[in-house]
DNA sequence: ATATACTTGACTATTTTAGTCAGGTTTATA
DNA sequence: TATAAACCTGACTAAAATAGTCAAGTATAT
């Protein structure tokens, strides 16, 4: 059970755009060398971010990339849904009433696994891009 | 982020287990036709159970496995860390001091993941195998 | 003009997952 | 004591997912 590189590159370049956004637009370049994330990864990235609104993409030179919501209203959950990084705990459809391997009723461990989901849906819901570079700002990273 | 399903039958395997418990040693075999999980893999899955004490083996005709602690003491942790299945969130090694890209600190989205990682397995800590049969009794299933 | 930076889609190496397969050993029971 | 049920082990492999790379653009500030 492990996040994938897509999903928390999402959230580091969100963070780091979030921390310069109130000045300038910023380039993907320019994160590519702050956090070490290749550039035309970035851009595959940074193509779905502008598609789901989380971003607004400024062309030309001096150009990159802005927030296009406030820090506190872009959660966790909106960057993954974007990036279609998902949380998927059950083997079977969840909306189907079929089990596991196409069985008639759902498994033993069914409702365990839709808990876990919620469990760890509910965490994203509640953190905001916000909190992460409140949280920074205090410890002075880079 | 998901679950493997090797983690997902080690749970399943052991709460079908967890039921008939109290009277005779369970086979593989039966657990393979009930749950449809091929008895090679499952094979797999409790020869590491075995390992970690968590299930003793009966050979022989007649024979299969029996739990070896309470189904209340055996936490959904237990059997992941059994099964090799773990929670990873954060790219550094959490131990070191450096950071994603063997930075010098650690990134930006670094205690985001951890407090994550914290998160879910909070939710496999509390768990026990008890809680899962005794919800399914409830509900009857097979 | 031109360099900077966004844009898109296709392609690929690597890794992980989810098993299979072959060849054992042990032991209840007929 | 023969036999079949069931555990045991390690090596192997197909398929899927991941984590990118690469090529060929377009837009625009200076
Ligand atoms: S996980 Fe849904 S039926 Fe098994
Ligand atoms: S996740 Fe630990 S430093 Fe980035």
């Amino acid at each position: 059970m492990k996040l994938t590189s897509k999903g928390r590159y999402a959230v580091l370049a969100l963070a780091d755009l979030a921390r310069f956004d109130n000045i300038n637009p910023v380039s993907l370049r320019d994160i590519s060398l702050r956090q070490g994330i290749s550039l035309d990864y970035l851009e595959q990235i940074f193509s779905k971010l502008r598609k789901k609104e989380i971003v607004q993409s400024i062309r030309g030179t001096q150009g990159g990339y802005i927030l296009k919501k406030r820090a506190k209203e872009i959660k966790l959950t909106n960057i993954f849904d974007a990036v279609d990084e998902k949380v998927k705990t059950v083997q079977c459809k969840k909306e189907s009433k079929k089990g596991c391997n196409g069985k008639l009723t759902k498994c033993l461990t069914h409702n365990l696994w839709d808990e876990l989901e919620n469990h760890i849906n509910n965490f994203f819901e509640e953190k905001s891009l916000e909190d992460l570079i409140k949280k920074d700002t205090n410890e002075r990273r880079i």
